[in-house]
RNA sequence: GUCCCCAUAGUUCAACGGAUAGAACAGCGGAUUCCUAAUCCGCAGAUGAAGGUUCGAUUCCUUCUGGGGAUACCA
């Protein structure tokens, strides 16, 4: 990257001035005429050295003599160092891009697992889930490309007590087909979607369990109901390319006797007690929490207690570590879990919780809230459905996790060109177009030149812009808000097409100007191509 | 009440504590004998309020206001 090359330049010459205990100075692309690059070291040195930021800054540019290839360094304003640099730099920059056409691409060594989109397996993915889904699959792509080896993980809830509200609304939906009317329970799922299944149901098993009720029957009722919600979700996940490498079922862990192992550990380290009918984890031994339930007076365990089995199987399973990818509604759930992870032994660092906002839907001009349970709710599936793939993870991809974004579905479905992904992706295709245009005129790209004509500020911008691209992919290891790619491609794309506007690149009568162009939109090109990849939208030929 | 996120242009979003707060859509005005006008160029328009820290604050701290979430024997 340039800005480290120019950052070690930095570090050498004030190591040669002696000045020792470097700050941790920034290295910037500034705005207008500031020099390629610009640093405010001579800020954060000014304390120090007691002297005025400008002094040092001045002092610094004259033991900095590399005219090979700064062009110039400027002391500006109130001590800021301008670099301006020699297209030897740029140059070399191309060139080793060329060499290398996935540079950002790290071997993974870190094994780290990601759980997201656990939804409950109990009606159809809604439009708030899909943010989720979309989210950790592009947070996943990232990581995977920038040094880790991911494994992405869902967890179905299927033991607990909302699996059997799902198996008795069936039962009553089925029941109604038979003109039998039963009231969906408290609680239960009203949602039509169960009447699609109560149809496919009676086709399968006709009238074998009309009017009938009893605990192996809601085993039944329960399984089915469960397969057929979960079947749905997967097509959904398909039809926006969304994979899991584990699927793990809540139950396994009942099966298996993970869920009464923890019961026991916890009641002999005396981490229990029994009140009101219900038994208690003493939360509040570990962190400023009140106490929770982890089996209910009426038997059931809670989601709770199983989950806590889960996080000691994810860390018996040898991650480094696991990444939990979570609505806002978790936010509860944090501490009550570090708590549960303390009484086992089990580090805090190993678990990190992962938050994002949620997202509000606008319909007919109003806002509306969504409920599975109430039924009242918008499908993914519609929503892919309505504007494609690519611009529905692209959409979601683009909002910081932390901000609560304001969904306009009638806009969404009817103006999908107001997505910007057809910007960038058009960015793309030009591209592509090029390189046609310039095989049509016998104009071979095949290895990159010496860059020398490269020289205006649209080329310069460009190959500056490139080189941002891993500098944003790592800033995204760190705080994890996605939409800085998106936010970049965007950039990215918006300094090709005005490259694009203002010069020919393709002219027969300089072939050698055309050849280094042709290098650099080959950057462009394959940058584009990554990031739209890691985002897990196409990056078309043509438009 | 307490705790957690958020508040930027008419709207939806940006801006590792840096110099003149960027886009997109909507509005107004321009650009195509030449590689895709799904584009480009120009105009107009914003940091919720009050303090504090700093050479410098949209960004950090405090209070307030407003929105969302949590405070379940829901998940």
């Amino acid at each position: 990257m340039i800005k480290n090359w120019i950052r070690e330049k930095l570090i050498k010459t004030l190591d040669k001035m002696g000045i020792e205990e470097i700050p941790d100075f920034k290295i910037e692309i500034p705005l207008n005429n500031f020099g390629d690059y610009s640093s405010n070291i001579a800020f954060l040195l000014s304390k120090k050295l007691k002297q005025n930021p400008r002094n040092i800054a001045l002092d610094i540019s004259k033991h900095l003599d590399d005219k090979d290839y700064f062009n110039k360094i400027e002391v500006a304003g109130p001590g800021f160092l301008n670099f301006f640099l020699n297209e030897k730099v740029y140059s070399e920059f191309l060139f080793f891009e060329y060499e290398n056409p996935q540079y950002w691409k790290k071997a993974s060594n870190i094994r780290v697992l990601f759980e997201f989109a656990s939804v409950n397996p109990t009606g159809p993915i809604t439009i708030g889930h899909g943010r989720q889904a979309v989210y950790g699959d592009v947070l996943c792509n990232i990581f995977q490309t920038r040094g880790h080896s991911v494994e992405r993980e869902i967890y179905l809830n299927n033991a607990g007590r909302q699996i059997r509200l799902l198996g008795r609304s069936l039962w009553v939906r089925y029941n109604n087909l038979f003109k039998n009317n039963y009231d969906i329970p408290e609680g239960g799922y009203k949602g039509e979607y169960l009447i699609q299944t109560a149809e496919k149901l009676k086709d399968e098993i006709k009238d074998k369990f009309v009017d009938k009720w009893d605990s192996s029957i809601a085993d039944f009722f329960n399984q089915y109901a469960f397969e057929a919600m979960f079947e749905g979700m997967k097509e959904t996940f398909d039809n926006l390319s969304i994979k899991f490498n584990n699927i793990f079922k809540e139950k396994s862990l009942v099966d298996d006797g993970s869920v009464d192992k923890v019961l026991k550990e916890l009641k002999e380290k005396n981490l229990t007690y029994e009140s009101e009918g219900a038994l208690w984890f003493k939360v509040s031994k570990f962190k400023d929490e009140k106490d929770k339930v982890l089996i209910r007076s009426d038997g059931y365990y809670t989601y709770y207690l199983t989950d806590i089995a889960y996080h000691i199987n994810k860390y018996n399973r040898n991650y480094e570590k696991a990444y939990d990818i979570f609505g806002a509604d978790h936010v509860g759930h944090l501490d009550r879990m570090y708590a549960a992870l303390d009484a086992f032994d089990i580090p805090e660092s190993f678990l990190i919780f992962i938050l994002h906002q949620y997202v509000n839907l606008k319909k007919n001009g109003e806002i509306i809230k969504m409920s599975t349970r109430a039924g009242n709710f918008e499908t993914l599936d519609d929503l892919v459905t309505a504007v494609g793939k690519d611009a529905t993870r692209y959409f979601f991809a683009r909002f910081d996790p932390d901000t609560q974004m304001l969904f306009d579905i009638d806009l969404a479905k009817q103006k999908t060109n107001e997505n910007p992904v057809f910007y960038v992706q058009y960015a793309h295709a030009r591209i592509s177009n090029i390189f046609k245009n310039a095989a049509e005129k016998n104009i071979l790209f095949d290895e990159i030149p010496v860059i020398k004509n490269l020289s205006s500020e649209e080329e310069k911008n460009l190959i500056k812009e490139i080189d941002r691209f891993e500098e944003i992919l790592d800033s995204i290891l760190i705080d994890y808000k996605i939409n800085k790619l998106t936010n970049y491609l965007e950039s990215l794309a918006s300094f090709f097409h005005s490259f694009y506007s203002k010069h020919i690149i393709v002219d027969e009568n300089d072939i050698k100007t055309t050849k280094e162009r042709l290098a650099l939109c080959k950057a462009v090109q394959n940058t584009l191509k990554g990031g739209l990849s890691l985002l897990g939208v196409s990056a078309p030929e043509n438009m």
